[in-house]
DNA sequence: ATATTATATAAAATCGTTTCAATAAACGCA
DNA sequence: TGCGTTTATTGAAACGATTTTATATAATAT
């Protein structure tokens, strides 16, 4: 955890490396014609067997009946020689490779950052590397890199489901793969597959009785794609509020996002459906979007349209993506707990990992996180 | 390559293992105890011999002579048992693994999500995979991920230098490792370490010769940390057009960023620096910010203190990072060619791997790309 | 008819580890 | 003294491929 944050190194400065004599560090390089440094080589300076070698550098059971002196010397000829163990060679034996294959469906996508970090995280912590890959949105992409990571043999398999329409097929390749599978973002019914969601439904619910008990009461709706599972869910937590409190649902206030793929246009397509809104000249003094990027758009559209967020019009996101907080107004939104549904994840994977090191069975689990509500200032008590 | 696609199992299920008669799905299962489907089972399959499987299935320069005939049959068997070979095997023997290590210092830097999209695309045309690694910053961090990813053996290195004050250890360690490494981001004079940058003096320059050309002659500046070598060469590019358009660098409206470590907190930085400017009472029309982060917090300074943006006072970012287009008002700013920046390093890791396959020498190479000036809303000719 | 070459396949060596099974010395103790 | 452990170390097998070398037949050339 705690890690140095001083050093604030003098830096530049780059002096013409000079003789640079003594040290142990030189003699790695004195083998006969062959440059790479074996455990044999170890064994032949030390004096000792490769086996002990192993033995000792791996710290294995059988090191207790070695003696100190002997691990020393071992360890000193490793240290002198630069030896480093071929991870070929031990993956061949041990069939695991401390790797976990990260598919995601678009990095650009300001949403997958902080999930990535959670992931690169706790990955780190468990001594393991992510082998990331980047479908571009593209399933033949998608097919493809799942191919290759399980051709790498990785350990375990993370998908974070930004946005992408997962259909049918995708998870049966998916299931197929008989290694431990976590999937971000996206609820399913695999019993094989795990997966990390947020409550989207209650962060939508949170999201609408907060501008609920903020006064407003003609609020206009950018619901996501209907293709989009979380659309689906948020606007379920919507109508759910909106029946408890009594509230209306204006379907005259009601847009919905077009179907389709890139999450970048987000923008483009918040501000066209928000004009569309303004267009039917119904007013509403409130304005929930399917997520930041949406939003933001909406706020575009409106200030365009000479209203002012949030004094004559408030605006809610959904996700809290990195820029929302930078935004003028800044935006009020809904958290996705995204690093924790990183380390989440990788805790899952982990998991699966070591079951199937140990050959228990390991079902899949299935997690759903509390999402929090991000107030700022794109949204106001009505006047 | 190409590998069974169909199947559809039914999976879960697990029945106790009883006859199992019927279709030729089966077999695969039925191997003595072992899961995993080697070579060899192939060869047995197949009625040939491990060798003949290997050569046919690689496709290698000695397959000229096999029939087509028993290539087939060979194929055949091969995807009927979903064969895939041992990468850790054949990577033991081949010493090559088509994996980079791509090492990021902050992945939450807006900067850095195009150049991994660009690193991620190139590479996938090579069929290569990345290893991501984020050393968030620190140092320790750092050092380790390069020990683990030399570990793995990675053919090439990507340092994607953003931000961090890269000292001499870190690139003592870097030349250190004997595999072709490329950083991008900073300018470097070593002879084996290549290097992809932009032309930074370059995008400064037209910059501040935009903010000129609209008539802005009090002109204010919040330059970069003074430990980053970006924030020098910026300013160099500025001195340079001053210079040359006899244009008067008020010392009074130069600020400097402190040297610190998080790009995040830019914006904050950005607008404290600004007041800063805004209480010496020294009027300016146009301010031109370190970063793109940078011009965001002066531009919520600026409207803080009721300067209209752009109309009382321009602003001007530098690297187009995602957000910058969206911001309201757009920010003008000068684009680094990020993807092609990836893309580029890709190629001279590329170039560095095959050489040292071919045992040629190779040369670092040092490659700057030209910026763009990017016009948008924040700058505006004076009035 | 015989030497040579092209075709077709296989046995064995190799890559660098780890692990199993074996051996040998030292030790405890009846 | 002898016998079973414990301690200390090792040779050889295994991991799953590729590559080198070898072998056998068929086709062609001389």
């Amino acid at each position: 955890m705690a890690v140095p944050k001083k050093q604030l190194v003098k830096n530049q400065e780059m002096v013409i490396i000079g003789p640079e004599d003594g040290f142990p560090v030189a003699s790695a390089k004195s083998r006969k014609a062959k440059n790479t440094i074996t455990i044999r080589d170890v064994a032949e300076d030390s004096g000792f067997s490769a086996t002990t070698v192993s033995i000792v550098l791996n710290n294995a059971p059988l090191a207790r009946y070695i003696p100190p002196h002997t691990k020393t010397r071992i360890q000193k000829a490793a240290k002198k020689l630069g030896y480093h163990p071929n991870i070929f060679a031990k993956s061949l034996r041990s069939k695991r490779n401390h790797t976990v294959g990260v598919m995601v469906f678009d990095v650009t996508d300001p949403y997958c950052t902080l999930i990535i970090r959670g992931i690169e995280n706790s990955l780190y912590q468990a001594s393991y590397l992510p082998m990331m890959t980047d479908a571009h949105n593209d399933r033949g992409r998608f097919e493809r890199y799942l191919e290759m990571l399980l051709e790498r043999r990785v350990e375990a398999l993370i998908v974070l489901a930004n946005w992408l329409f997962i259909d049918i097929n995708l998870l049966a390749d998916l299931e197929k793969s008989e290694i431990p599978t976590v999937i971000i973002g996206r609820e399913l019914e695999s019993k094989s597959i795990s997966s990390v969601t947020v409550d989207e439904e209650g962060g939508a619910g949170a999201a609408l009785a907060h501008l609920h008990a903020l006064g407003h009461r003609k609020i206009a709706f950018v619901r996501g794609p209907k293709a989009l599972m979380s659309a689906k869910k948020r606007w379920k937590g919507i109508q759910k509020f909106a029946q408890d409190a009594g509230l209306d649902l204006d379907q005259k206030l009601i847009v919905d996002l077009p179907d389709q793929l890139n999450p970048n246009v987000g923008v483009e397509d918040g501000y066209r459906m928000t004009e569309e809104l303004l267009k039917r000249k119904k007013g509403f003094t409130a304005l929930m979007a399917f997520d930041d990027m949406t939003a933001l758009g909406a706020i575009r559209a409106l200030t365009k349209a000479g209203v002012k967020v949030p004094e004559q019009c408030s605006v809610i996101g959904f996700d809290d993506v990195m820029p929302s907080a930078l935004f003028v107004p800044s935006l009020s939104t809904v958290r996705q707990p995204m690093e924790a549904m990183g380390a989440t994840a990788v805790n899952i994977a982990m998991d699966g990992i070591s079951a199937r090191a140990e050959n228990r069975e390991f079902g899949a689990v299935q997690r759903k996180l509390p999402s929090e509500l991000v107030l700022r200032e794109s949204t106001r008590a009505i006047t």
